[in-house]
RNA sequence: GCAGACGUAGCUCAGUUGGUUAGAGCGUCGGAUUGUGGCUCCGAAGGUCGGUGGUUCGAAUCCACUCGUCUGUACCA
């Protein structure tokens, strides 16, 4: 049998989405709750294309471990390599240092945009999704820091999130640093391994404290069988790290009268050396600075096992995660990880103009966070009505031109409205388009309404939910009885048209109970 | 990247020890009904059985490789 020619197959790459119009409208929803937000805080915003050259996107990585691949990079017509922006913060950094004699330092901006990694994608990962960032360029003071935290949580809070579901967790890259520095793996041989004990204490939450053990030491096996090989710390080190871990405020771990000292018996082994030092009072006042603004633990917290990324941040650092489980389609429960996060970033403008430009801001990641709401049923559908649907009866082109002007009336007087644009000839497929596009209304003018100086107004919900009622009626039967359909003179359109969509706005808010 | 599970129509899935032309429900489209949505009835379209190669007289079914999806893990700027 001769094979049919292949047809072109329709596919998506993957890690990318088509966006629905509810999708659209939810993110436009999200967007502009977060920016009123930023807004409130004094930030403006600015924007960056999605295309920078890749050494400006820089590559900090001391994690060598992929040298390549995470990004999507073109060559330009000149041979310059290009690559997709993977975060919205190189970029600003490279604005800034393009302008930084107009820049008027603090600079306090925020922006939206898409981001692109190339990289495995999971539940509410994507390799092009939406993140927001905030950042204050040229603040070397901690309460910068702070003022991200708290406008982070009130981020939270403007999106729906109650409080209690959500938690931002602080750290401080030099208390990493100081713990490092403790157990001995403060040289430059030790750098392997340094990063495996903070990738172990970035796992404290997803593995406890028996998981974390494991990794700091001999290494981890999952369930899947597959192995992961620890840091080969001693007893002594593990014992300490963990206290630090399971620390649930740092006032439990340090006392700051005077010279700082640990308070517990298996950090107590330990100096507290400068980096310590430096990163635990950065730590406490922050605590102080936010709760006097008024945002407690259970909004902002200090947790040592806060990591982020491992490239560009030096000081403190902060990360926004949901406490409420996420479920999937297939009612299971998915681990979902953060949802935003910054830090401390004063290297990164210096790279380009050779000054010290302190900085500090984070990210929330849109389309992430939107999965998970919307997993969790608390993503905020926008009431959009479908439009008032104008049916066409007769074809001939003054008929047509009736239609039309009717559209535009409707559409004049503020009411969604559109004329049926597909066959005519077939009045019943006018109604069934209605109906499956969800239009509250149809509209119908025939040559007898026509003769009368009247039209037909059909209410398609409340039709609906007349035939829901009646099932047994023969078709004939319940189409002669044109059910929710009232007669108007053509002169009362508007005004009919807008009791209508009146009634079936209040049948809503009454079946959502408010 | 590593490990496991799974890939049959737009969707959800049947498909016997390898055996004619691969099926069902839902959905879609057309008709019954040239001016009325739902119900009902009739009809139609829709398949590289994920792909390639192999074993066999014969493969959706067995084998190898490969691609994709999901879950875990690694990484996450």
């Amino acid at each position: 049998m001769a094979k049919k020619p292949n047809k072109l197959r329709a596919r998506l790459p993957r890690g990318f989405v088509d966006r629905s119009a509810a999708d659209i409208r939810a993110t436009d929803e999200m967007l502009s709750k977060i920016r009123q937000v930023y807004e409130s805080y004094g930030f403006d915003p600015v924007e960056t294309p999605a295309f920078e050259y890749t050494d400006c996107l820089g590559k900090f990585l001391p994690d060598t471990d992929r040298p390549n691949a995470g990004v999507f990079s073109v060559q330009d017509d000149d041979e310059q390599w290009m690559s997709l922006r993977y975060d919205l913060t190189a970029p600003l950094a490279r604005h800034v240092s393009e302008n930084i004699n107009e820049i008027q330092l603090p600079y306090r901006t925020y922006r939206n945009g898409w981001v692109f990694r190339n990289e495995k994608p999971g539940p509410g990962r994507f390799r092009q999704f939406m993140q927001f960032d905030a950042d204050t360029v040229g603040a070397p003071g901690v309460q910068a820091d702070a003022e991200m935290c708290m406008m982070m949580a009130d981020a939270m809070e403007a999106l729906g999130i109650p409080r209690g579901q959500y938690v931002i967790r602080v750290n401080n890259r030099k208390v990493l640093d100081g713990v490092l520095e403790a157990v001995g793996l403060g040289g430059e041989d030790d750098a392997e391994r340094r990063l495996t004990v903070l990738r172990a204490m970035d796992k404290f939450d997803k593995f406890g404290t028996e998981g974390v053990r494991l990794l700091l030491g001999e290494g981890r096996k999952d369930e899947s069988g597959d192995y992961t090989d620890g840091a080969k710390l001693s007893a002594p080190a593990i014992d300490a790290i963990v206290e630090i871990l399971e620390a649930s405020a740092i006032d439990d771990l340090i006392d700051y009268t005077n010279d700082l000292t640990f308070k517990t018996a298996a950090l107590s082994k330990f100096a507290i050396n400068e980096s310590f030092e430096a990163g635990f009072r950065e730590l406490k006042l922050i605590s102080v600075l936010v709760t006097s603004a008024g945002y407690q633990s259970d909004r902002i917290s200090v947790d040592p096992s806060v990591v982020r990324g491992l490239e560009y941040y030096t000081g403190p650092v902060y990360e926004a995660e949901l406490l409420f489980d996420v479920i999937n389609e297939k009612g299971e429960v998915v681990q979902f990880g953060s949802v935003g996060g910054g830090g401390r970033y004063d290297g990164l403008v210096k790279r380009f103009t050779g000054r010290d430009v302190p900085a500090t801001g984070f990210s929330i990641g849109v389309s992430r966070l939107m999965t998970a709401l919307k997993n969790l049923g608390k993503l905020q559908t926008a009431d959009v009505v479908a439009p008032v649907l104008v049916t066409v009866m007769d074809g001939d082109t003054e008929a047509l031109g009736r239609y039309q002007k009717m559209v535009q009336d409707l559409r004049q007087a503020g009411i969604r409205a559109e004329m049926y644009q597909g066959n005519w000839k077939k009045f019943g497929n006018q109604l069934k388009y209605a109906d499956r596009r969800g239009c509250p209304i149809a509209i119908i003018q025939g040559s007898d309404e026509r003769e009368a100086g009247e039209i037909q107004i059909k209410d398609l919900i409340e039709g609906a939910r007349l035939a829901s009622e009646s099932t047994d009626v023969d078709n004939v039967t319940w189409r002669e009885s044109r059910p929710a359909q009232v007669t108007a003179n053509e002169a009362d359109l508007i005004e009919t048209v807008r009791g209508i969509l009146a009634a079936q706005a209040e049948d809503r808010r009454q079946a959502n109970g408010d």
